[in-house]
DNA sequence: GCGAGTCAAGGTAGG
DNA sequence: CCTACCTTGACTCGC
């Protein structure tokens, strides 16, 4: 495989714009909503004008993008308000090649084994799940974690599964899963990714701190193949970081270490013949950290170039 | 403008 | 039981 596109996450560094401003719920009403979702919109474009322009093609938009899109207090319709807005950034995305994802927060929880907690992860992924496909609806994806173990890590996988069946249809297309730094390992969420036909989102910086810590033995030279089959016809995606110097070991780096960045080239070049990847980089310093790593990117490469 | 206090939400680890 | 941490820190108030 080789790397088609390099992205950051939800914020651009260097313009100084956020595509989540938010607002305390108590400042919440329509007028406010429609003010702070007009202004992330307009964060986006000018986000994705310089991305283009700099040729980084992959990002992700922060989840706060809608403030409490689906807090039962909002009565605000965003797309309804933003249809036409939505569709400009939609072409102006499509006509440079820009891929799109969202990532839920830690509080969007499908295995929970309370029924509200699953109820409002329901619904925060129906209103995400329509965002990215109002933006890409052709390579969007919404980024999640499994959850919690709750002591009981198989029920917990159970209850994600019978959950999962009540997503929206969209939401169903859109997901896809990710390994965690803590309780969800490849091994845990491959499996499930295959029972239930969702890509997997293979985190290399959540992968390599279970083995530094032994949790696991089961590398990604024995995961690679089946991880990159669960995308199917799809272009694969990965998480990379670097761990943060002197902070607590599961913090994100400013930056991304370019040993990182070409150990992970090398592990995914034996796989998948000719065949593209995107690396979402999660750093600190976001558009920074893409920015001198770009020549690694092989843009429209044909077999045989590299 | 600035520092302090607070923020919708879940879950885990360590004390 | 409580606090700290993760994550996208950053909004809001009172001076």
């Amino acid at each position: 495989m080789y790397l088609r596109h390099l992205g950051y996450a939800c914020k651009n560094v260097t313009l100084r714009l956020n595509t989540g401003q938010t607002f305390r719920l108590s400042s919440l009403t329509p007028e406010r909503a429609a003010t702070t979702v007009a202004a992330n919109l307009d964060a986006l474009e000018a986000m994705l004008r310089w991305n283009a322009a700099h040729d980084i093609r992959f990002l992700r938009i922060s989840s706060d993008i809608v403030p409490f899109a689906s807090h039962p207090a909002s009565s605000f319709d965003w797309e309804e308000a933003f249809t036409d807005r939505l569709a400009e950034i939609r072409a102006y995305a499509d006509a440079e090649g820009i891929r799109l994802s969202m990532h839920p927060g830690q509080f969007t929880v499908l295995a929970s084994p309370r029924p509200e907690v699953v109820e409002a992860a329901l619904a925060d992924l129906a209103w995400q799940a329509r965002f990215v496909h109002a933006l890409d609806p052709d390579e969007g994806t919404l980024t999640l974690h499994v959850g919690g173990a709750y002591g009981d890590k198989p029920s917990a996988l159970e209850r994600f599964a019978q959950n999962f069946r009540r997503l929206t249809p969209l939401a169903q297309r859109m997901l896809i899963l990710e390994n965690d730094d803590k309780v969800y390992h490849a091994d845990d969420v491959l499996p499930l990714c295959e029972r239930l036909g969702v890509p997997m989102v293979f985190d290399f910086f959540h992968h390599r701190l279970h083995h530094l810590e032994g949790r696991r033995e089961v590398g990604l030279l024995d995961l690679r193949e089946r991880v990159v089959a669960t995308w199917g016809e799809r272009v694969p995606k990965f998480h990379l970081s670097s761990a943060r110097d002197g902070g607590p070991r599961t913090a994100h780096g400013d930056f991304v270490l370019e040993e990182d960045l070409t150990a992970a080239l090398d592990l995914m070049a034996q796989v998948g013949g000719d065949r593209p990847f995107d690396l979402m980089l999660e750093a600190k310093q976001k558009d920074c950290a893409v920015l001198p790593l770009r020549h690694f990117q092989r843009q429209g490469l044909r077999e045989g170039a590299w």
